[in-house]
DNA sequence: TAGATTGTTAATCGATTAACAATC
DNA sequence: TAGATTGTTAATCGATTAACAATC
């Protein structure tokens, strides 16, 4: 609606948009905040800019990438995320012979620099891009350091302290979810219910 | 369990190592079938089989991957998908000049081969690791010629017809979700609840 | 038989939604 | 003022869980 210039909408059009109820939609802006206004809605730029700002879309976050294989390099090079504020402040590699490689303008720094990284830039979010048999062992360091917010891509699940936040990709899941629809597909049982 | 050879166990011990309520445990189960023995517990690999079976983890699914940039690489390399019963049949790459070139013991095929590779093999699920101005035009092709579950790793929306299924990695999100725990973390709001 | 534990019913809890007073 | 639409209350719906009959 932002880049289409409109500049009110109401519950209705918003719920309809995202699929779901307008008074689920109107309850939930309301726990952060009353940005609306009774008998004429929401102001587009407005409501955006509050909802931009509440899940921190409007501030940069700073991120390290360990692990500069295949999926380090596609991280590095992914568009998406410079769009939503994410800045790849170092790439790190274990491996001395990468050591000084260019990824996108960036050169490849060694693993033990981390402590150096993170004491140039404040490092936001740590991720993971390791083979499994690495990954723990870089989420302690990481943690040592101070990081706080990790992301894993290693098919393995890390032991942090509390008050450190993991989030795993797991990529065999997503394909796992789609074998599982696939395979109801195939053959529904006959006491399973269909819904699309 | 399987792996420590325990040979049987109670709903209180699934439970506790998952980490839920015991009876929505046995409530859960009870929905694939009637798999224990009141007074003795579940055998722990009678049980294990038939929740592999549930999700289709005995069979094989046979994955095409279309566009072999950095994440095409990272996914064909990626070891968890083998061990959960995923088969790469075929690397596709719309860019002439990659063809033939050798990816962990799998030459890369033109895009225009995939309706020949859907004759040769039976394709279960299709992943897209295209740039998303590809996506959509990749994403019709397969549905064309009849697959039916698709992974988008690109960052755009896929239209697709009733009955295909299409999964969403977005990489930006995940970030997104820690980033929003992070600003959290930094700066609690009074009204706000915390909870680990 | 006595003890244990499932599978399921009924009670509880929380999330969703209809309805409406507040108010632009 | 009349019409519209929010923010919120109260009703509904569904999911979770306590409790227990069935049964090993």
């Amino acid at each position: 609606m932002l880049d289409e210039g409109i500049a009110t909408c109401s519950s209705l059009e918003l719920a309809a948009a995202a699929g779901v109820n307008s008074a689920k939609l109107r309850k939930d802006l309301s726990y952060l905040g009353s940005y609306g206004t009774r008998g004429v809605g929401y102001e587009v730029e407005y409501l955006s800019y509050q909802i931009a700002r509440e899940i921190g879309l409007t501030q940069d976050w700073h991120i390290v990438i360990v692990g500069i294989g295949n999926l380090g390099h596609a991280l590095a090079n992914y568009s998406g995320f410079s769009s939503r504020g994410f800045r790849t402040v170092a790439l790190l590699d274990a491996d001395e012979s990468r050591q000084g490689e260019d990824v996108t303008g960036m050169s490849i720094r060694r693993f033990d620099e981390l402590e150096a990284v993170v004491a140039e830039y404040r490092v936001d979010i740590g991720v993971i891009a390791t083979p499994a048999i690495s990954a723990q062992g870089v989420c302690d360091r990481m943690v040592e350091v101070g990081i706080r917010s990790i992301l894993n891509f290693a098919p393995t699940i890390l032991n942090v302290p509390q008050g450190v936040d993991v989030r795993r990709v797991d990529l065999a899941s997503e394909l796992q979810i789609l074998a599982f629809h696939e395979q109801r597909k195939a053959a529904p049982g006959p006491d399973i219910e269909e819904s699309a």
